[in-house]
DNA sequence: ATCCTGTAATATGTCGGAGTAATTAGAAGA
DNA sequence: TCTTCTAATTACTCCGACATATTACAGGAT
C-alpha cells in the first residue's frame, strides 16, 4: 500500500488548484475551502472591506454546497479574518481585527510570499518574547527539563540543521526551554510563531551553507539555563533570534 | 423603542441558561453555541480527550439543529479546543494545542472563574512584552501619535477610572502606545491580553479605591515616550504592568 | 435636508438523507 | 494463545432544498 504523504496536512488544497480535495483521511472540504479562502485574504487578495461572493453564488462557483462554505466562513470569523451580515454580505474586516497569531493565519501569512513587514514584527517579537524565556527556564527548570534540552542538543549535533532530523531536535530543544518556564501563555505563543518562521525556512530552503556553525550558540543557551543564569540565558538567546533573522532574511532575499 | 444593551455581546446566552438566544440584531444561535461549550471546555468541565456528545444526541438535547451545532463546532475546532473524526466523536484537544491567546478564548477562560496560574501566566507575559512595547514607542512615536496619547490621558484626568468612561481613556491610551511601536504582532498580542485582563477587572469591580492614584504613573509613562528615551519608557511600564497585577490580585481575592 | 417606511437581497436556521471513515468485535489462521 | 484480517457499527461529512430573519438601500413623507 503507498503510504500517504504524511506533511499533507487537513484542508490543504491538490496541486491542480482545484478546491475539492481528494477525499480520503484527514481532508475535509470546509478545511479546503478556508485554507484557499484564508490564504487569499493574507495574501493581500481581498482588501479590507471587500465583499466575498454571497453564499450561493460562491458555492455555486466552486460547486460545492452551502454547507461547506458556511462551515468555512465560521472558520475564517472565529479567527477574525470576516464577518458575515444579512444583506451586507461578508466582508474582510480591518488589519487590527485579524488573529495574528493564530497558528493557521500564519500558515497562510507564510503560503504565499509573506509580508516583509510582517516577517520583521514577528522577529521583533521573538527577540522581546524568547530572551525573556530563557531567562525563566533558568530559574525554573529542574533535572528533566535539562535532560530534554541535552538530548535535543545532542541529536542536533548527530544530524545537522540540513537534516529534517535536525531540525526537529531544534524545535525539541526550543520547546524544551519553553516548558521549563511554566508558562503556558508564554508556549502558545512562541509555539506558533515558532513554527510558523521555521516552516518557511525549511520550505524556503536552498542548498546554501548556514551562515555560522549554530551549536556552540545554543550550547550557551543551554550551559546559562543550566547554571540557572538568568542573565546570560537571556542574552544567549537574543544571539540564537538574531541568527535566525539573519537566516530568514537572507532566505527571502536570495 | 427601547435601546438594546450594546455590552450584550454575540453568542451570550440569555439569563436562564438556555442555549437559544434571544431572536434580535447581533445573536446568532451557532455563536451561542460555541460560547455555551467554549465556557464549559475552559473552566475544566470537560478534561482533555473527553469525547463531547454526538451530533444528534447533542442537537436533540439542546432542540437545535445539527448544522448550528456543526458550526459551532468549526469555531472551537478553529480556536484548537476540539477535534472531530468520524466515529471517534468529537473529542476535547489537550490543553497545549489550545489557541490560549485567541480573544474569545481568553473571553472564555475569564468569564467564569479564572484560574489563578492562568492569570499569572498572562501578567508575566504581560511584564515581559508591555514595557518593550514602550520601548519601541519611545522609539517610532510621531507627533500623531504624542497627541493621542495626551488627549487619552486628559480624558482619564476628567473622567477617573471609576468611569466607563475613564477605562476607555486607559484602553486608548494604551492602544495609542501600541499603534506608535508599528508592530502589528506585537499590537494584536497585547490587545487580546489586555481586553481581556480588563474586562475581568470591569466585571468584578467592586466599590473599591485603587491602591493609589494611577495617573502619575500614566504620566511617567506619556514623559518617556515624548521625550524618546527607551529605558525610562520601558521601565515606567513597567511599574503599571505591576499595579495592574496588584489591582487584579485584590479583585480576585478579596 | 431629515426622517420614516417598504422591499429586495442576503445571511441564518432547519431538516433529512446519502456517503465515508475509523473503531470495534468477531472470525480465521498460525 | 496471539496475530491478522474482515465486517458491522457508528458518528462525522457533505449535500440541497426550504423557511425565516435581518438589514442596506431607495423612495416618499415631513
Amino acid at each position: 500500500m503507498v503510504k500517504e504523504n504524511p506533511s499533507l496536512q487537513d484542508g490543504e488544497t491538490d496541486k491542480e488548484g482545484s478546491v475539492r480535495p481528494v477525499r480520503g483521511p484527514g481532508r475535509r472540504l470546509h478545511g479546503a475551502i478556508a485554507h484557499k479562502l484564508g490564504m487569499a485574504i493574507l495574501s493581500g487578495q481581498y482588501q479590507p472591506g471587500d465583499t466575498l461572493s454571497g453564499e450561493v453564488a460562491f458555492a455555486e462557483e466552486l460547486e460545492v454546497s452551502r454547507s461547506a462554505y458556511r462551515e468555512a466562513i465560521q472558520v475564517l470569523t472565529a479567527k477574525g479574518l470576516v464577518e458575515s451580515r444579512p444583506k451586507a454580505g461578508t466582508r474582510v474586516l480591518p488589519r487590527n481585527r485579524w488573529n495574528l497569531l493564530d497558528p493557521e493565519v500564519l500558515a497562510w501569512a507564510f503560503a504565499g510570499e509573506p509580508d516583509v513587514q510582517f516577517v520583521r514584527d514577528l522577529f521583533e517579537l521573538r527577540a522581546i518574547v524568547e530572551p525573556a524565556a530563557a531567562r525563566l527556564a533558568a530559574q525554573r527548570r529542574d533535572k528533566d527539563d535539562l535532560k530534554l534540552m541535552k538530548d535535543a542538543l545532542a541529536a542536533m549535533r548527530r544530524h545537522t540543521l540540513a537534516t529534517e532530523a535536525g531540525r526537529a531536535a531544534d524545535r525539541d530543544f526550543h520547546n524544551a526551554i519553553l516548558n521549563a518556564t511554566r508558562n503556558d501563555a508564554l508556549l502558545t505563543l512562541t509555539a506558533s510563531i515558532g513554527a510558523a518562521v521555521n516552516w518557511t525556512t525549511q520550505y524556503k530552503q536552498r542548498a546554501r551553507a548556514l551562515p555560522r556553525n549554530p551549536i556552540p550558540d545554543h550550547v550557551r543557551v543551554y550551559d546559562a539555563i543550566a547554571a540557572g543564569d538568568p542573565v546570560a540565558a537571556a542574552e544567549a538567546m537574543g544571539v540564537l533570534v538574531d541568527l535566525a533573522l539573519e537566516d530568514t532574511a537572507s532566505a527571502m532575499q536570495g
